[in-house]
DNA sequence: GCTTGACCTTGCCATTGTGGGAAGCTTCAG
DNA sequence: CTGAAGCTTCCCACAATGGCAAGGTCAAGC
């Protein structure tokens, strides 16, 4: 991992940092980073004369929210709401807390959905025995009941 | 729906039905089953002169198992190893047991991850008054700490 | 016999979010 | 100068499903 080169290219010396840079300080990777740009999460960024993408300590902050929000399972177009509603000092936190209060329920549904089949096949498991009899109820469920 | 029609090819009187009947009567839609043809879930089916695929009872069967095992969030790799285990009258019922106990365990840890989401977003929900002032502690959670 | 509508066929594209890799340029260190 | 590592873009892949389009087919009604 190359440390921090200030030589870098006239610009780096203002606080901007590489992809690969932005990436390390805020754990999303290289490939997400620009592909978040491509599909309008971030904004675009400005560039060197190679073409390199170069990230004001600002834009790190934003990714570290994006990977935050990514964490607490938000989808792409929930992360993109809330940093709407973060980038807007007038926001009224009731929009972030129906945001956070939605996802929270879709989470908990997803969840119950899960449960039911664990709790379905620790059933059938359970009454499994489980040797090389071939005969098997999780299989019997399987194929029977619809 | 059409009924069963059983003039439609001369395959047809032999308990042979069409893609459309083999789809209502395992729940698995015509495209699923096309699908799981193509990627050799299924056999390869024999075809009316006209093209059309046919089902025997035996198929169906298997469609069910294949619709049973996802509404247990197997995964297709899963189904398949449990759809040779099914066909194979030899089998061991601890090698179904044990796909069933690994797949018990993966949906315990998505569940606790989401859990763990879900109890996050809960503390920080209910910390978020929730009205028309800006200041909001999700927010203050998803751009801080990580 | 012809039309009509419901069905079948294939094929391509979209989704969600992420990773892999190729081909080529840049940068830096030795 | 050369090599390694990092950047660029572009394409492909995943798992599982849906949708749409263009074309063939079949049965029923007139």
């Amino acid at each position: 991992m190359r440390a921090q080169a200030p030589e870098r290219a006239e610009a780096l010396q203002k606080g901007l940092v590489d992809i690969g840079q932005a990436s390390a300080a805020s754990g999303v990777s290289a490939k997400m980073i620009r592909h978040y740009e491509e599909i309008g999460l971030l904004p675009v960024v400005p560039r060197t004369a190679a073409n390199y993408r170069l990230y004001a300590p600002q834009h790190v902050q934003t990714l570290r929210f994006i990977h935050r929000a990514r964490a607490l399972g938000f989808s792409m177009d929930e992360i993109r709401a809330l940093l709407g509603l973060w980038q807007n000092r007038r926001r009224p936190s009731a929009a972030v807390r129906k945001i956070a209060q939605a996802h929270i329920e879709d989470l908990q549904q997803r969840i119950a959905q899960m449960q039911g089949m664990v709790d379905t096949l620790g059933h059938l498991v359970h009454c499994c025995h489980g040797d090389e009899r071939p005969d098997c109820p999780i299989l019997v469920d399987l194929a029977g009941e619809d």
